[in-house]
DNA sequence: GTCGGGTAACTTACCGGTCGGTCACTTTGG
DNA sequence: CCAAAGTGACCGACCGGTAAGTTACCCGAC
């Protein structure tokens, strides 16, 4: 019943506006996808959790691949964002943290976000699976120039080391999205500062003395 | 025509013995389930691996669940006894080292366990998931003393923090093993030596100076 | 030796159910 | 009255699981 909304809608219009019945069922996919993944989420299931029926999917959006592919495009592009924003900044570990704390705040408004990024249950091959992948690679990629400019410090490491270490982060990430899905009660600021004290125990010397920014950050409080 | 199996077998054999069909059958099914996961394995699929048709796995297994249950309890017991084994020895971080040497020397002779025990399609609840998750919590236990000690070293951690830890330290071997997938070329000595001049990097003087040993390893070099 | 016959191994064909996707129809608002 | 929104009913494909029939092997009788 907004004001101007109404002015545009035409004859014949039924129930709710496109676009609001369209952001509906793609919050709703969102959350069917992001609990089941998309082998086992049921496009009926997404209708229901919607309030219509199965036809209106495919009116709306054509075909589960497509309906997965929007809610995928909005969770990567997101996160994306997220990660980006956190690689201004120094270059040492304090970098590892920030990217963390950034994950954890793009996922505390949609928690399902990183789940449609990395569904284990896509097909392995097609353009799903390769959208997803893009997105992957795409954060991959920032989180590799991280350990690439870390690993550097050492000459003993090779080529193929520093993209093993890409991928432990990625695994360490992955660790801690996980592991926060099953305590929701901590903020984002709290599952950082986790990770902050468990980094200072790995390594002390590094943390403690990055060079010029003198603290890689204000919160630790010995 | 072999010698001494001909003895045991009865009247009306045809084909093939019982216990060798029954590992030929095992063998696919680890394949199968492994490359696509439970839910996107199929029966028919396995059967077509192993050379036979749908209902002679009924014959064998009884039902799907009760064929990746077999399965799973073999992957899992092998890879519960390698890491157990791998916990002997100091405490230190060479223990990390050992753990996942030992976790890529088992998975050396059968590259599918990992993913059986690790399987995200599994149904959420159930026997099967409830086999699957005792063995993920037996190998996360392990893990966890490790982590548990080494946090030990800062009284600023919380106990929160020690759990997450060991999530992190599961999410770093997963990553590892997602790795090697991709890299199948490496042995598991080269993996195990990549993670250790990683972990030399990230942490020089726990590494170094672990105590009473005077090293944690021989194998480095510097 | 060879010839049934019993038994285990194996297959073809099918059932019930679910899911992605579609069509003809009804409802609703302008 | 008309067009868009929305729905019940259906289709084909696939999968887990099953029943009934066929094939091959061993053994004892003659």
């Amino acid at each position: 019943m907004s004001n101007h909304a109404k002015a545009t809608r035409g004859v014949g219009t039924k129930g709710m506006p496109r676009k609001d019945r369209e952001r509906l069922i793609l919050e709703a996919a969102a959350g069917e996808f992001g609990a089941k993944g998309y082998a086992r989420g049921s496009t009926a299931q997404v209708a229901a959790r919607a309030g219509i029926t199965k036809p209106m999917i495919y009116e709306y959006f054509g075909s589960k691949d497509s309906l997965y592919l929007t809610c995928l495009d909005q969770a990567g592009t997101r996160l994306v964002e997220a990660v980006a924003s956190a690689q201004r900044g120094p270059s040492d570990l304090s970098r590892a943290v920030r990217t963390l704390e950034a994950v954890f705040r793009a996922l505390a408004a949609r928690p399902h976000d990183w789940e449609l990024v990395y569904d284990g249950t896509l097909p392995a091959e097609g353009p799903l699976y390769e959208a997803a992948t893009g997105y992957r690679r795409e954060l991959n990629r920032m989180g590799a120039v991280g350990v690439a400019e870390f690993l550097r410090a050492s000459p003993a490491v090779e080529p193929l080391d520093a993209d093993l270490g890409t991928h432990l982060w990625y695994g360490t990430v992955s660790a801690a999205v996980a592991w926060w899905r099953h305590h929701p009660e901590q903020t984002a600021d709290e599952m950082a500062a986790r990770f902050e004290r468990i980094v200072a125990v790995l390594c002390p010397d590094l943390w403690a003395a990055p060079g010029t920014t003198g603290g890689p950050s204000g919160t630790r409080s010995t």
